[in-house]
DNA sequence: CGCTTCTGTGTATGTCATACGCTGTTCTGT
DNA sequence: ACAGAACAGCGTATGACATACACAGAAGCG
């Protein structure tokens, strides 16, 4: 497919490798993955709040300005931190279904969120649009293959999932942060957060919170509850019902 | 109930209103809650890209300085406005039942974000913790009272509903930024993102993405097809059979 | 009445993104 | 081979910003 930048939007044209470099002037002497990849470094190493230009094009090895050889602006290579970050979606086993295809999915991508925490602190800039973001897409759209669901159903049942994902990931990345400041594990975070809430509750102003809070949910001996598999269990059960009556119907 | 700051998180002091002010010096010549107002007039006007120390200041008729006597740091005064813009939850009522309960409050949530598109740039800073978040949660939690579903079941699908309002909104919110910019109709944007895959997806790399743009899932004559339904219907049916599930059992 | 505490303010500092122009390099066309 | 175009990397400059600090005057307390 012949690609001329045109049509392609300014802050996209990088992530597919379309920015053309033509022969004239001299060799560069970095990448623009390099310079991707440092600033992952630095993001993975102190946070987002660390990625400033300069200290990316430090650990590039280059001066702050040449950066802007490779990258339009800041926002740009932060969007390509992330769409590098991402990587390669798992290979999923189409002969496995979908409703494990999709756990798989929705797994793979909570991992990838959690084991790069940096990610959720970079705003989402409209509808997927990457490479690998295009590929994770793809790779979710693949398990519903045998489903008789409608194409636009699919696309929209991946990225309801992929909005869960991303939601869920960004409160347990939260609270893991707030828990690594403290030198705690995660299990008194939410002690701490039950602890907050009874003293800021009063039950007769927020009544059902209170029955909540009453019930010991934030209780620190509550056995292994897991919140990410409570929702994504919902909503595959939703899909489910939808599986049925596509096919039924 | 009583409360010494001390046992609530200093981000959260304010937010409570539990900022002791001692009589000993001159009045305050600004309020907490005219600061905020003139953030949120300032977001609103221009986004919060504009919203500064400085510019929140003349908005709000005093110097840049003077808000550090009111708030502790910027992060703080932008969970305040979060905070106040959220508002209080709409009245739900009881007897209409869960299904049209959650519907309403996820509606009467995304019409909030989709009104004040800035709080999708605000960061989550963790779980919920000020008044009115609080509140939010209290009248979601409030209409699933009549279901058998646990507490702890009851809290984890408010959070999977308020989860994928706001994920769908920001969404929504960064197409209609970008339909504003160029002046033109929702459904043109997404048209443009249709036309944009077709030019990035090569159907060999990414097979089922390419059977859905072929199946002119982007094609402007699509009709009415609200990606807000669709995913709250799957998390509504996925809730329903939990409802049924915790009855019957 | 003097002391303390607090308010609003001006100024200073350090960080940042990024525009601009310079120097030297490499390739193109002749 | 050569002139000049186009480009790489760099240093400096600029303007915005958050925020620390110290000061002057106000308001209550002893």
């Amino acid at each position: 497919m012949e690609l001329d930048g045109d049509a392609v939007p300014a802050n996209l044209a990088a992530a597919w490798g379309l920015r053309e470099r033509p022969g004239r002037g001299p060799k560069p002497g970095l990448t623009l993955d390099g310079i991707v990849q440092a600033g992952i470094r630095v993001a993975a190493a102190d946070g987002i709040g660390a990625v400033s230009m300069s200290r990316v094009a430090a650990e590039a090895g280059a001066s702050t300005m040449a950066l802007y050889r490779y990258v339009r602006a800041k926002d740009e290579l932060l969007e390509l931190m992330v769409d590098t970050a991402i990587g390669d979606p798992p290979r999923l086993d189409p002969a496995q279904g979908w409703r494990a295809g999709l756990t798989a999915w929705a797994w793979a991508c909570r991992a990838v969120y959690v084991s790069q925490p940096w990610m959720m602190r970079v705003p989402i800039s409209g509808p997927p649009a990457t490479p690998h973001q295009l590929a994770w897409l793809d790779a979710g759209l693949s398990v519903m293959a045998g489903t008789g669901i409608p194409e636009e159903e699919k696309l929209s049942t991946i990225l309801l999932l992929s909005g869960y994902v991303r939601s869920e990931a960004t409160v347990a990345v939260d609270m893991l942060a707030a828990v690594q400041a403290v030198d705690s594990s995660l299990d008194e975070a939410i002690t701490a957060y039950g602890r907050l809430l009874k003293l800021l509750v009063d039950p007769a102003r927020f009544p059902s919170l209170g029955r909540v809070i009453a019930a010991g949910v934030f209780d620190p001996d509550t056995d292994q509850y897991d919140e990410f598999v409570f929702g994504l269990d919902r909503i595959l059960d939703g899909i489910g019902l939808l599986v049925e009556q596509r096919a039924g119907g």
